[in-house]
RNA sequence: GCGGGCGUGAUGGAAUGGUAGACAUAUCAGACUUAAAAUCUGAAGGGCGUAUGCCCGUGUGGGUUCGAGUCCCACCGCCCGCACCA
């Protein structure tokens, strides 16, 4: 008796995948290309449950495309840019590109034994020179295209370390490392001018059908379109250059409501204030506290100080409204002014309420309807509303329809413009710090700022650099910042900043088509390659990753790097869920929580303990694996403990591919279970008596053209879970099958087939014991013969009144007139209808009987 | 705060608007075994009933429909994203 033994039977087979270079990608005419991409993992230095789940569902892809007869493009790199780096070597003084290097190394181990169809010749990583360097090649053409610039923009600043903090290293208010309270301050930095693409990323929208809905939605959010007036406020004592205040707003119908004028701490007007006005300056000073995230502004109380100056409204200038600088304006939206309507605005609203400003409605839900409001009175732009202080349309109209009356009007009388504005900014790309792409320029003092000449690229990151004082070790490097001016050749100074990590990941799905090549991308291969037919990973990445990286497409079509066919880079998009686990808790005599690994919990009768008569543990339901909350499963231990094709099994069985799936120790020890009973299944047959007479070979072949059916359907449609659910069921029916041999060896071999794409090395010993062609990697996917789908007969539920009575059994093709009168003859329909007349009798064909009384 | 998503047995979940709970876990029963484990067979949403059966049931409340877990509206709860984490 032989056993089902995976460190063995994998090992053995990944040597042939590699031995005969099975996944290796090669342009070809004569098969339609696939590229499937699972988004590349950050290299923190060991693989974790989400990784396997990700990658797996790309290898379901990858390899179900390949045995249905496509020149597959499966590679895998790492996006080894980042913070995490650089902590390290903070925390535990590693060099950041030997901490890299070191876990990439470590996660290719990992990697490899769960058999993944990659093609590992293309692997790299984007802190290669190689990959790098391309980058900044990419970035001067951006640069001569015109798609970069310089502007100020705001960073987090810690005061104490005197370093620029990540959002992510900014803990309520204050620096991670010192503790020192977080300011904000403006730096000279480089943007990607994505705002001009706005229109365009929001229209191409439409065009990818095969991205969630959801995806899309988010994106269309993110951008932003809003249609609005732009006018200006008259100012009374402002301040010389101010005598005028834009402003923005997408209400104007509204504007006889307006009660104030609030413009962002850093708009130029409170610029100006502050310089002279030691309260504004200490009020701005608060407001640049809180930190750069929309959350962080959105979420702090809302304060306001009144400057003293006031403004004229524009339709009844002895109307005056004070201005108030605001700690929840943006300067990076509009124009960094609003005027406030209090009535029509929630936060308006507690604002005015705050500074007793008058709360004026211009519309309200009806004539009668009371004017006083004890909230903001905000209906759907969509709803008929009674303007009570409306200056443009009509007294009853819509939102919608006063806004674009209010605009007309404004427009006609000269007081403003209507204007398109979008939500989404340029994107910011410095990045103050060492472990990044770098970005190649040069300062000179007579020239400004200059490209650095291509033929003296890469810009290489110097290696001997220190993490022992604070802020960027190429700011503070003796000589790697001198270089001459690359246009007057005098000594000069190059840029440290590096880049954002995103730019990093926003073209290395090109990069995949020619990852050697000695410019970004060779043609030849991007127009045979591209797009991504199927990309998939998290859905956190919705909206900054997939959209910088349609920006970039269209940036390196410009530029000459990538075909106009590949202005939307992905044609399918899949967003994954995550893998979960329980939390286990104790405290400690303190109350705190206290984690513990999975593999600590003991079981028994009496709950979960810490050792078998250890305290008792308390379990908190299913939540993402992280290491703080110590509910982490190791890959590694489980492919020790049953092997890669378990863990692939497990990550796709039981949840839909897009929703978490919850890692349990039982459900992955019943997927070993089950993989042993399908390899015991094939020992038996293959044990057969060849002639022995077998019963029941039709419905085991309907079985199998059934299963063959519903896999490829479920694996088409993204339906791992219900794929496996039927490769249960079919397993059960071919385990109780008397049938032949021949019937069953060709039962257990389509079942291997079908597995393959989930659980490759035991499909493909499968396949090896019962004499099959070659390799089932290699074999040509199974096709299911119609004419074995359809069954003579069909069992229809009957329905009264919508609850189901009974069931008849028809022909598949009897025509509707007979099975009413079949429906109505059934007893137990008689029985309910009680003599009753039916009223109207519903058949839909294949499916239900519904009989209304 | 804004934006997005989710909510079905004890648990993970299945279900082109058409028999709710496939498949799996946990549970229980049986077979095998001296016994246990492993393996195999079977039961099982809740309630009532000896039973053919009947009633209730997909977070809550409405609506559309011959028919709603599925579509629409409102509410409740949970999760995710918010531009320098990747």
């Amino acid at each position: 008796m032989t056993r089902y033994t995976p460190a063995e039977i994998e090992a053995r087979w990944q040597k042939v995948w590699d031995r005969d270079e099975v996944f290796k990608a090669v342009r070809s005419a004569d098969k339609p290309k696939y590229y499937v991409l699972e988004m590349f993992p950050y290299p923190s230095g060991r693989i974790h449950m989400g990784h396997v789940r990700n990658y797996t569902m790309g290898d379901v892809i990858a390899r179900y495309k390949f045995a249905t007869g496509h020149n597959v493009l499966h590679p895998f790199g790492f996006d080894a840019f980042g913070l995490a780096a650089e902590n390290a070597a903070m925390e535990r003084g590693i060099h950041p590109k030997d901490w890299t290097y070191q876990n990439i190394d470590d996660m290719i181990a990992q990697m490899k034994p769960l058999g993944f169809g990659l093609d590992w010749s293309r692997l790299f990583a984007t802190c290669d020179v190689n990959y790098y360097g391309q980058q900044q090649s990419l970035f001067l053409d951006f640069l001569e295209a015109g798609l970069v610039y310089r502007k100020n923009a705001v960073v987090n600043w810690d005061p104490v370390d005197m370093t620029v903090l990540a959002n992510e290293q900014v803990e309520q208010g204050r620096g991670w490392r010192s503790g020192a309270l977080v300011e904000r301050r403006e730096l000279t930095q480089w943007f990607f001018k994505i705002n001009d693409y706005s229109e365009e990323l929001l229209d191409a929208l439409d065009t990818l059908e095969n991205w969630p809905a959801k995806v899309r939605l988010m994106q269309e959010n993110w951008i932003g379109k809003s249609r609005g007036l732009q006018f200006a406020f008259s100012t009374i004592d402002a301040p010389e250059g101010h005598d005028r205040i834009e402003v923005y707003t997408t209400r104007p119908d509204t504007l006889m409501g307006a009660s104030f004028v609030g413009i962002s701490p850093d708009h130029p007007l409170a610029k100006v204030l502050e310089r002279d006005n030691a309260e504004v300056a200490a009020f701005c000073a608060d407001c640049r506290k809180i930190g750069t995230t929309e959350e962080a502004i959105e979420t702090a109380e809302k304060l306001g100080f009144d400057t003293g100056i006031r403004v004229r409204h524009p339709f009844d200038t002895a109307h005056e409204l004070p201005v108030y600088i605001a700690n929840f304006i943006l300067m990076d939206y509009g124009t960094g002014a609003i005027f406030g309507c209090p009535a029509h605005d929630q936060r308006d609203f507690e604002f005015a309420t705050k500074y007793g400003l008058p709360i004026i409605s211009t519309y309200l839900p009806s004539e009668d309807s009371p004017e006083t409001l004890t909230e903001a009175y905000v209906p759907a732009k969509t709803e008929k509303v009674f303007y009570n202080r409306g200056f443009a349309g009509e007294a009853h109209q819509t939102g919608l329809e006063a806004i674009d009356a209010a605009i007309d009007f404004c427009e006609n009388s000269g007081v403003g413009q209507g204007v398109t504005k979008f939500r989404l900014r340029d994107w910011g790309l410095s990045r103050q710090r060492y472990w990044g792409c770098p970005i190649p320029v040069v300062h000179c003092d007579a020239c400004g700022v200059v490209p650095e000449k291509k033929e003296n690229l890469p810009v290489e990151l110097p290696y001997d650099v220190t993490f022992d004082t604070p802020g960027n070790p190429l700011d503070r490097h003796p000589t790697w910042r001198d270089t001459p001016c690359p246009s007057c050749g005098k000594p000069a100074q190059r840029e440290t900043d590096t880049m954002d990590t995103f730019v990093d990941s926003s073209w290395y799905f090109a990069r995949f088509t020619a990852p050697d090549a000695k410019t970004p991308t060779v043609m030849e291969d991007v127009a045979y390659w591209m797009n991504v037919d199927q990309y998939i990973g998290g859905v956190e990445h919705a909206i900054l990753h997939l959209l910088y990286s349609r920006f970039f497409a269209r940036a390196m079509q410009i530029t000459g790097h990538l075909p106009k066919s590949a202005n939307e880079p992905f044609n399918a998009l899949f967003t994954q869920g995550m893998v979960t686990h329980e939390i286990y808790l104790t405290r400690d005599e303190k109350g705190r929580p206290v984690y513990h690994l999975p593999e600590d919990i003991h079981w028994t009768e009496s709950g979960a303990r810490l050792g078998a008569d250890g305290p008792e543990v308390q379990v908190v339901p299913s939540a993402k694996m992280s290491k703080s909350k110590k509910n982490v499963v190791d890959p590694i231990n489980i492919i020790s403990a049953y092997g890669a094709d378990t863990a692939r099994w497990f990550v796709l069985s039981d949840s839909p591919p897009e929703r978490d799936v919850e890692w349990t120790a039982s459900g992955a020890e019943a997927a070993f279970k089950h993989l042993t009973r399908v390899w015991n299944l094939c020992d038996r047959i293959g044990k057969m008596d060849k002639d022995a007479p077998g019963v029941g070979d039709e419905e085991l072949l309907r079985a199998m053209h059934l299963c063959i059916h519903d896999v490829t359907m479920g694996i088409e449609s993204f339906g791992f879970n219900a794929a496996i659910a039927k490769l249960y069921a079919f397993t059960a029916t071919l385990q109780k099958s008397k049938a032949g041999h021949a019937a069953q060896r060709q039962a257990v071999m389509t079942l291997a087939q079908l597995m393959s794409p989930m659980t490759p090395h035991l499909a493909e010993d499968i396949w090896k014991h019962q004499g099959g062609d070659g390799l089932v990697t290699t074999a040509s996917w199974p096709k299911a013969d119609e004419a074995m789908l359809v069954s003579d007969t069909v069992t229809l539920p009957v329905q009264v009144n919508g609850k189901r009575r009974a069931e008849i059994v028809v022909p598949a093709d009897m025509p509707k007139e007979e099975v009413e009168k079949a429906a109505l003859a059934d007893q137990a329909v008689q029985r309910t209808l009680d003599g009753a007349e039916p009223k109207k009798v519903i058949v839909v064909p294949g499916r239900i009987v519904n009989v209304v009384v």
